[in-house]
DNA sequence: GTGGAAGCTGAATCCCCTT
DNA sequence: AAAGGGGATTCAGCTTCCA
């Protein structure tokens, strides 16, 4: 398979370096659960895992613009049944928990489809949870048939082999991070996508799930010290190995698929220790969070009901209990309304619609100023 | 115990109430398992469970499967308190399946301590996961010992009765409560506190796990219709009842403790519904009826003969009289027309094609509004 | 070169009634 | 019961292309 690298990295130079030379890890052909049983026992630091999710997906997804959505339907991500995918589970949870040191930890990703199944396993094979983290997707794909929410987020567990075992966990580094703040466990950040996404020969996703590096980034600072031994037993293009490298961690990967194996020693070879960038590539989400009207109304600021007026009392609409208003023919959103009544194409009905108390409008946007006040 | 209900409403009235009298809703009380076996089968439209998971101070709960809890030591203890808790959550999780209607559907929230048992046992049930939803709270605590992240999220899930059933979701009234944009699958909403949070006579909080009233409002608006039967088998202290009876859903609960069921009560009689207006939300256009094309070209409306375009004028097609429409080599619905001349699979013809009216572009589907309201 | 419009895409359990 | 067809449905970020 012929991989276009990314722009800033320098394919001849990193096809010139042996990948099974690299000095800070290296990958190993196979299956998981076989290669792990090769590995001497209480020799892993931390284990990062990003298993099938075994997704179960239907027929054909159609965009609203007639675009088909491009699914996963990998044969490695199918199984003959919930039991089979249980099974499957507990066995390579099994050989993660015997290589594992004790005052190790182990990280494992998964989405709704698979996760409760994950993390009870887990619960039942003795490990200890530690977070739950919840990664929020911050441009997730919407869902096209308005059936459900958008799902909008992946999970992680972080786990330690026992209750009293003394994992490690970098508080200050991650309180760094997050400008001085305790890093929560919900994490804001961009799907992988642009020229972090590894592409084939003829321009197409090389991996069909790879993870964002700021991700890892994330994990391998707060729970690995310098020169810790990190295991990734599904190492697809390498997510894990690349971090790994860059922050100055050994790495080992296991992984089934030739291309995948290729396009990840590709991407590591050519990935240089130390390079801060990736610090750089986690936003730090400083800016007002956007509120939504409805928010108002579930929290009881502007109840169901509360009839809203215009600066001029020209208009009258009340609050409906989805947060949208109603005014003669007008239904809708605070600013749709109001546009239909100033016959606009548009208005902002934050500073247009008003609430009367004690004799004085106030507008919508000094109530949402103080609901983000009371946040802060 | 004597409490001390929030400023807003009032006791003294309050009690001169019957609770029992409510018309909205009832309070059982007894333990969830015993009573939901008293409830005829397939009755309930939704159920919103928020079970205990502090194992160590919930041990009597799992009396019913007739598992004592035995502390030889630490392990031995641990293990069979998951088992227990195991056997407890599948205990309930059969009754609720028991009680809900077929196309019913339950939420249970919980944290990283149970919901991992709590979703792989609504798997193994045939429960049929339709999101996740993350509850990341606004103000949590803080990790004081800086050993973890802060916990600031919990999470809920949303299932249906089996994988076809045809659950309740009010898309539309969900998108209108987010400022006109899909609702995701991750809610942010301050944790429970303030005038809304019950006390007892000595001030301090009247229920440990008190879940705020914005996230029951969000479930409910979203999955269940006015006249629903809504049940809540750990009903505390009525918070699930306090909502159901803002917006006009009728509620069951079952608590175990009579201090929760009287602060519940309490509460609840003091809490008033919506005003019918103020309740309605922007309906489905699943849910509307249905209009033939047909009928607008025979009441004159969109006369044959009337030449249609799409919003960019790069396609014009000519109604003919049986209401089809004919576009050089595509002739058949204004659906199938649509569809072809885009290449894609299907098409709403409604909002894609338009007739031009002094010069602008009005899309059928103003037209069809128009016709229902006309009948309306 | 630059700015804007238009197109593409991401771990997705994604419709429902009539014949 | 399977098939056919009406018709409901998308957000953010990056890339490409054209003016």
């Amino acid at each position: 398979m012929n991989l276009v690298l990314p722009v800033r990295e320098a394919p001849a130079r990193a096809r010139k370096i042996a990948p099974a030379a690299d000095p800070s890890g290296r990958i190993i052909a196979g299956d998981c659960i076989e290669e792990m049983r090769k590995l001497p026992a209480k020799s892993i630091d931390l284990i990062f895992a990003d298993p099938p999710y075994n997704l179960q997906l239907g027929g054909d997804l159609f965009r609203p613009e007639g675009g088909r959505v491009d699914a996963v339907d990998d044969a490695w991500d199918r199984f003959d049944s919930l039991a089979a995918y249980d099974r499957f589970t507990r066995a390579w949870l099994t050989e993660a928990r015997r290589v594992l040191k004790d005052d190790g930890a182990i990280w494992v990703i998964g989405s709704y489809h698979n996760i409760y199944k994950v993390g009870a396993a887990l619960q039942d094979l003795d490990y200890w949870i530690l977070n739950d983290i919840v990664w929020r997707k911050s441009n997730p794909m919407p869902n096209f048939r308005g059936t459900r929410f958008t799902n909008a987020h992946e999970t992680l567990l972080w786990c330690a082999k026992s209750q009293d075992a003394k994992y490690t966990f970098n508080y200050q580094a991650m309180k760094a991070l997050n400008d001085d703040l305790q890093m929560r466990s919900d994490w804001v950040l961009p799907i992988c996508s642009g020229s972090e996404r590894l592409k084939d020969g003829l321009g197409h996703k090389a991996h069909p799930t790879q993870k964002p590096e700021s991700l890892l980034y994330r994990v391998l600072l707060a729970c690995t010290k310098p020169g810790d031994v990190v295991l990734d037993p599904f190492f697809g293009t390498g997510t894990t190995g690349a971090v790994a490298k860059r922050l100055g961690r050994q790495w080992i990967g296991i992984e089934r698929e030739p291309a995948y194996r290729q396009a990840a020693a590709e991407r590591i070879a050519a990935t240089l220790p130390l390079d801060e960038s990736a610090m750089e590539t986690i936003p730090d989400k400083r800016s007002q969070p956007r509120v939504a009207f409805g928010l108002l109304v579930e929290n009881g600021m502007v109840p169901a009901g509360t009839v809203l007026v215009d600066a001029k009392r020209r208009w009258k609409a009340a609050v409906r209990a989805d947060g949208s208003l109603s005014c003669g023919p007008h239904a809708g959103s605070i600013h749709k309304v109001g546009a239909g009544l100033n016959k606009a194409p548009s208005c902002n009905g934050w500073t247009f619609w008003h609430v009367e108390k004690r004799g004085r409008l106030v507008p919508l946007d000094a109530l949402r100023q103080e609901h983000l006040a009371g946040l802060a």
